[in-house]
DNA sequence: CCTTTATCTGCGTATATGTGCATATATACA
DNA sequence: TGTATATATGCACATATACGCAGATAAAGG
């Protein structure tokens, strides 16, 4: 079981979830806009990323200087599960509503 | 998305995700039998199981030496797709099955 | 080659977390 | 009152985590 508490745990901060939400209703997205989204310094979002990525939870493309992530596609039912919870129950946040519209703003 | 983050960490340890899919398919349980399930000391479940009930995701009745766990009925949605989580997916688990085999030889 | 833009990473620090051991509490029963 | 059983907790230790800042890459364009 510590394969999945450890999916849980990348998934036990604040920031991180927001991104995860971000990701699974937008798709493929450049760091500099998830940044604007969430209102956070591009390091602190890229790290995150970073931590993520790591845990097989999200990949990402290079073109020309930006990275675009999105959500790896979900290989067990957990995840699964968990991508259903982030575009369900957890896009309706409020938090996660304010990233979206701020998402919408954000230009490269 | 604070609240949140911090019922995923909660859950982003083995032993407490253990503790809860067994809870979610056995009900109400005493410590000792949890123990015997997943053949770790007394202490150490008692501790997890008093992080469960302080983070709200289990509760907990008193009957002579006894103590009864159980999972708090789900409020949110975020708590009933976790919910089914603990049925479903993470149920099929080795480690979980193994658990469960345990506890039904398990004795007060 | 130099500069700009986008992204990543090393470092120091403060804080949190899990664990085992010993001990404390609480209830039941002789 | 004394003992046994079931749970819980204080403590010390080792380890992990998030953060901000500064600096490092990496690619594009002049």
């Amino acid at each position: 079981m510590d394969t999945e508490a450890k999916i849980f745990k990348v998934l036990a901060d604040p920031t991180r979830l927001r991104l995860a939400v971000i990701l699974a209703r937008e798709g493929e997205t450049c760091v500099c806009r998830l940044a604007q989204a969430l209102g956070e310094p591009d390091f602190k979002i890229s790290r995150h990323l970073g931590i993520l990525r790591n845990a097989g939870l999200v990949q990402v493309r290079r073109e020309g200087t930006w990275m675009y992530y999105q959500l790896c596609h979900a290989g067990t039912t957990l995840q699964q599960c968990l991508h259903d919870c982030f575009r369900g129950c957890l896009a309706e946040h409020e938090v996660a509503k304010e990233d979206w519209n701020r998402l919408q703003q954000a230009k490269c």
